[in-house]
DNA sequence: CTAAAACACGACAAAGACAGTAGACAAAAC
DNA sequence: GTTTTGTCTACTGTCTTTGTCGTGTTTTAG
């Protein structure tokens, strides 16, 4: 299960990627945000700085300030953003590129059964979802649009 | 990640199936297992419990009782035994079919863009792990075994 | 220059999940 | 009927999740 977090940032980054695509895009305030995704607004505070940090969007202080998306939502991946806002998205510790972490009762990996197993499921499972884009979710709402337009 | 539950509850089914491909197969008490799978064996009480409550294994109480495997380890799916031990798989709560509950703060599934792109991520998932059994876990240790040896 | 509007950051808190532990009970064997 | 084993309920500490609050800092409108 994604966590509330990540369907934040997610619902957040729609916003943001709609408005980007708009004839005269202008950096949205953390309340405007919070009221075009319906989350809470100072939960989204949190939220929007660690994307930021993450480097997906660009924040303006001060009066008129606001976020922007600042890379193409086909550069946005979404395993990333996953990792970002839930942590590590491997199954085990062990098998975490970025996250390693030897598991306390494992004597020796290369013949945990259970790592073997996991790894495989892993590896297929990275396939799908590194691929993911936050464009994906843009055109998968397109392609909605056309099923009820029809 | 799967929580510490699952691994323990892996670990001991590996015990136990081992067992079950020895000439002759005894039910193992919860002592035995609990030292051989390396598990608290408080812990481990409640683990089999849950596991035997699904189908998987059996129980015999008493003077010279334990538990032994009562399906073939091919016909042991390691998806159900997660959802069995960690709860739903599904990314959201709308795509469980066993577990499903409404997204509250979701108008309408049909165009929701989260749910539309976790959908496809998840049913390709669904492909890989609900194919998995105890068996290939069990395979997946002769491979080491004699990549070991060579 | 000052006040207002906005982001930034840390502390805090309630609720739930996770990882066990403990005690009392029930059944079967000897 | 005592011992050995599984069964069941309850409890507990720790961590994560989902926020809220207060306080700062930056920018700009006026």
């Amino acid at each position: 299960m994604i966590t509330q977090k990540m369907k934040y940032a997610l619902k957040a980054l729609l916003v943001l990627a709609d408005e980007a695509t708009r004839p005269k895009p202008e950096a949205l305030t953390i309340e405007e945000i919070a009221k075009r995704s319906g989350t809470p607004k100072r939960f989204l505070e949190h939220i929007l700085l660690e994307v930021r940090n993450a480097g997906v969007i660009a924040s303006i202080r001060g009066r008129s300030g606001g976020y922007s998306l600042i890379k193409k939502p086909s550069d946005v991946s979404i395993s990333e953003l996953l990792r970002t806002i839930d942590g590590p998205i491997a199954p085990l510790p062990c098998l975490s590129r970025r996250a390693y972490q030897r598991c306390e009762d494992c004597a020796d990996e290369a013949t945990c059964r259970i790592r073997k197993v996991f790894a495989e499921v892993f590896w297929s499972y990275l396939l799908i979802i590194d691929s993911l884009t936050l464009e994906d979710m843009l055109r998968s709402s397109e392609a909605a649009d056309q099923v009820l337009g029809a």
